[in-house]
DNA sequence: TCTGTTTCCGTTATCGAACACGGAATTTTG
DNA sequence: CAAAATTCCGTGTTCGATAACGGAAACAGA
């Protein structure tokens, strides 16, 4: 059995015509006559032809240029992986002369977020890909980027109402409901739930912890447990104070069997009940950042949700590529799968 | 920032040589002068060369032939997803000359192995992916393999004491032990654990069962629970009598509250509690076949492990092909991850 | 009829790596 | 010392897809 597919040249014999006029209907690069390009047609369609697009790329001479916004972060974070996930597309695509220029803003400072938007649109880019943040700053943006008929992605976050190329991240309200489900499923229906609410001056919560939210409560809508829920804040740059809270919440509270947060700072929820010693609670979290993973492994954590965002940003770029190379379209939402990860088999995910 | 890489060309300038000098030194070719083979290293070791594998496979001319050995399978059984990944890697590679040749083998019958792998020792290949079944059988064709210096690869199976060239699969004891941890947690200390072992005559439980029975006693010695166990068999071949003996085990317990299963066919005790109308019992099982789907959706199974039967089998090819083709040489044992699966976020693994 | 324009399409150089070939430089041999 | 053998290395062709180039044919306007 040979897995040899057919080239371009076979296609142009059978169909009676040249390399270069069957290259010119794949591409819709027009010159062709109806009577030729039906000829080509009627062959592709008989004989399932698809380029070698590895091959493809090394013929490639003009310059593609990406422009990349995401929030800035420090390694081992959420967004570090993201953007790991973009360096490496571009690794692997390095044969192809592509330039690419990452743009970064504060995620709490919606001037920055500005400021990005504008040195982008400066910036001559082929296509662009966005992690968005604010929301209406982003529906502006992108409404330039339509008019400039340039492409653009979001990776991770999906602002409604745009006209984006494609999307690439986690359905936010399923890990949600994943996220009760599972700590439903690993403490009694008479333990209390404590509800971590993640405060930070300059921000109101963002989308996606919104919509985790709206998933957990759907699933105790429906499963009609009788847990009580108990609703805390804590400070994601103020861990004194965050302590502080967590002390008020379980002097005041002696039945918590379990607690979830619904951005990826699990760890410091982990790191307080470790300090304190407290035991037999329950903590589901999202995001497989380094931090969340050392108490993972120490068990203070139980069920840990990734989303994959390493892929999410390696498929964005690859996506981009293939799209402004070989005109490729495909669905516009392509959701990440929701991997669920406990201190067993945390390793083969690293 | 540009991510092209240097190329050949370029390593040849700087070493002040041509590009078949800097060809011959990368594939030890020989005909290279000592002074010149010394400067085209020191320049290789300084920029950090790597080829472009993939546009190099376009100028390879000579033939490579690839042996498998499968147990046969029905469609979206366990192996026919090992082998759906072997054949996309070898479409993902088809712009190279590789000739396949896939021999099966009835995994009950040693005969049909036996008779398998003297075929494939006729076939001359350049290499052979094995998915063994029989220890001592695949021992002694590996010998063969050794003394004919073709290199294989376990896939799924891992072999004891052979000279593989690889293996990818999932670590059999880890998967036990976390369906015991996942049991554990969703159900309570004083319900009962019914273990169920496969019978199939003529085959005395496969080596990945017996790691994942030792994987999953493991965590319940570690565990301190005091759950009870109750043992009962069922027959793969024999629906029928299956269900006479869980007849036998529902008559005979009633506080059984969940149970576990070592082989991919969960199904056959789901269909039978779904039958039957049993309520609350809790199944953790491992293989995500079509007939197992089917009852995760239903909420029938609890949990479902994976071992990324496809990506072992893709990962398997590609490691082969880059080996023979670049001399690549990395770890022998490569662990897929094990992946947790459950009704929510299932259709994203799809 | 001659020139200019448009439409259509075949030919060919190009990309990066592999490898066959043969030329040049050096050493060995008769 | 010339011829032959050996060592060393540059050149050219190949793979599949792309796209620039230019040729042929058809047609319009003077």
């Amino acid at each position: 059995m040979n897995s040899s597919k057919h080239r371009i040249k076979d296609i142009a014999q059978m169909a009676g015509v040249s390399v270069g006029t069957v290259d010119r209907v794949l591409h819709n690069r027009g010159d062709v006559s109806e009577a030729s390009r039906k000829k080509v047609e009627a062959v592709l369609e008989r004989i399932q032809y698809h380029p070698n697009l590895l091959v493809a790329s090394i013929g490639v001479k003009r310059k593609i240029t990406i422009g990349i916004i995401l929030p800035e972060h420090n390694p081992g974070e959420y967004w570090d992986q993201v953007e790991k996930g973009i360096r490496k597309a571009f690794y692997d695509y390095s044969n192809i002369p592509v330039e690419r220029k990452i743009f970064y803003y504060d995620q709490f400072d919606l001037f920055s977020c500005r400021e990005a938007y504008r040195e982008i649109l400066d910036y001559k880019c082929d296509a662009v890909i966005i992690g968005p943040t604010f929301r209406d700053e982003t529906v502006k943006l992108s409404q330039k980027l339509d008019n400039m008929s340039v492409p653009y992605i979001f990776v991770d976050t999906l602002i409604p109402s745009c006209n984006q190329l494609a999307f690439f991240g986690p359905d936010s309200r399923m890990l949600g409901y994943i996220e009760a489900k599972l700590l439903a499923s690993v403490i009694g229906e008479d333990k209390d739930i404590a509800i971590l609410h993640a405060v930070r001056s300059g921000n109101e919560g963002s989308l996606q912890t919104m919509m985790r939210k709206e998933g957990f409560f759907e699933y105790f809508d429906q499963a009609s447990c009788s847990n009580r829920f108990l609703y805390a804040n804590y400070y994601t740059n103020d861990l004194e104070m965050s302590w502080q809270e967590f002390d008020k919440l379980f002097e005041r509270e002696t039945n918590i069997g379990g607690a979830v947060l619904f951005n990826s700072r699990s760890y410091v929820l982990a790191s307080y009940l470790e300090d304190r010693g407290v035991q037999g609670l329950k903590i589901v979290g999202c995001g497989v950042t380094d931090r969340n993973i050392e108490y993972l492994r120490k068990g203070i954590i139980s069920f840990l949700l990734s989303e994959r965002p390493e892929q999410q940003g390696f498929m964005s770029v690859q996506y981009i590529l293939e799209h402004i190379l070989y005109g490729q379209q495909s669905g516009k939402v392509k959701y990440t799968p929701v991997d669920i990860l406990i201190r067993e088999n945390l390793e083969y995910f690293l």
